[in-house]
DNA sequence: CGATTTAAAGACCAATCGGTCTATATATTG
DNA sequence: CAATATATAGACCGATTGGTCTTTAAATCG
């Protein structure tokens, strides 16, 4: 089955990054929302020009689909690498929520959170944007959950503790700590509440 | 210094009800969130007419502000009655989740909350919006905190547990619920994360 | 009654919305 | 070179935005 020699393609080459310009339209997506975004946000903040944009991506809505895809796989990515399994589990647990603690301090947490403003704006109505978000749950509480376990096998969490209702339990907490990191609340104060709660798992 | 009689009103009398108008709007901003709620919304859920909505309100954002405080103080006066303090503290603490749990679940969940939403939609950019959201943040984990410290001076806490940390994880908890709530989960399993959260305050 | 005040209906407004299209320049191919 | 494909700039589109204003009807007062 080999593939015909994809023939060369004619005319004037795609002169621009279309993952940097998904990029660049996450930026702005993220700290205005959906509905405040209009076109000429978008054509600044990526620098292309109306045709090239609708070219390159459709609409609006497929943009902010290709946006909330990207952030997603950046936050997956990103506990991939805190929560390893060759990592020491707890520590693992608490560079995951130390991201969180510092994504939720002064200007970083009045911006907020892409993932949980879209939530909160289209996950209801959307029905694209709802299994994104549900599912981008589910795998964050997959990955906390066997965090967890493997805790758990190594003794270090406290008698009683359910890796399964634990890792819900996180998850909500973290995302309730972006709602309230809103209104950017001292590094401290949200570092000791981490703390608080982990202290409550582990043993 | 006594009033002059106050001069009888000359004209024809308001003929609608001014705050029933407003929780019609808290609905609508409720269930759309604030950019998504056009004009044509409000005047359809209210009933009134442009002029009347105007002259009442002066303009959207400050009908908005009029809904969005009515919702503030819905919330904190149901806190009030379920966390009072003739009240067994640890059966008001499962009360107000069983609360969240409730609003979390099915199609209450996916209407979500007009505070979160708010947040995460206006907090950032908008101060008017901004310090209410601070201050209810505020005024919840006030009523939280004093609910536990009453359970701990009863001897119902677990140890190491501190009312104040406890509160604020208890209230990123709940607004975590009810971002988490946006993908509607069975009402179960909220049920038994809240469960497994409060076994761990709890002696 | 006449004076006054309000409500409803809807015309009207400039500005902006998301989206399409045309004109022109540019960069690649054979 | 000619052919092809893309980029930009910006005109253009109908629909909608939040907001004002006018008209007419109704409800209260002295």
């Amino acid at each position: 089955m080999r593939q015909n020699p994809a023939p060369l393609p004619r005319g004037r080459p795609r002169s621009f990054d279309v993952e940097a310009a998904v990029e660049r339209a996450m930026g702005v997506f993220w700290s205005r929302g959906y509905h405040a975004t209009a076109l000429p946000d978008l054509l600044r903040a990526t620098k292309l020009s109306r045709g090239s944009l609708y070219a390159a991506f459709g609409d609006k809505h497929s943009l902010f689909l290709r946006a909330l895809d990207r952030y997603i796989a950046d936050a997956l990515t990103r506990m991939d690498i805190e929560l390893a399994p060759r990592r020491e589990p707890i520590d693992g647990l608490r560079a995951y929520l130390a991201g969180y603690v510092d994504r939720t301090t002064g200007a970083k947490g009045r911006r907020g959170c892409l993932l949980v403003a879209t939530a909160m704006e289209l996950a209801g109505q959307d029905a694209e944007v709802g299994c994104r978000v549900a599912s981008f749950f589910k795998a964050m509480e997959a990955r906390v959950a066997d965090a967890l376990a493997r805790a758990k096998a190594a003794g270090k969490l406290a008698d009683g503790v359910e890796p399964s209702s634990a890792a819900r339990i996180l998850v909500c907490f973290v995302e309730g700590l972006r709602v309230v990191g809103k209104t950017a609340p001292a590094r401290i104060t949200s570092q000791a509440t981490v703390d608080a709660l982990l202290d409550r798992f582990i043993s």
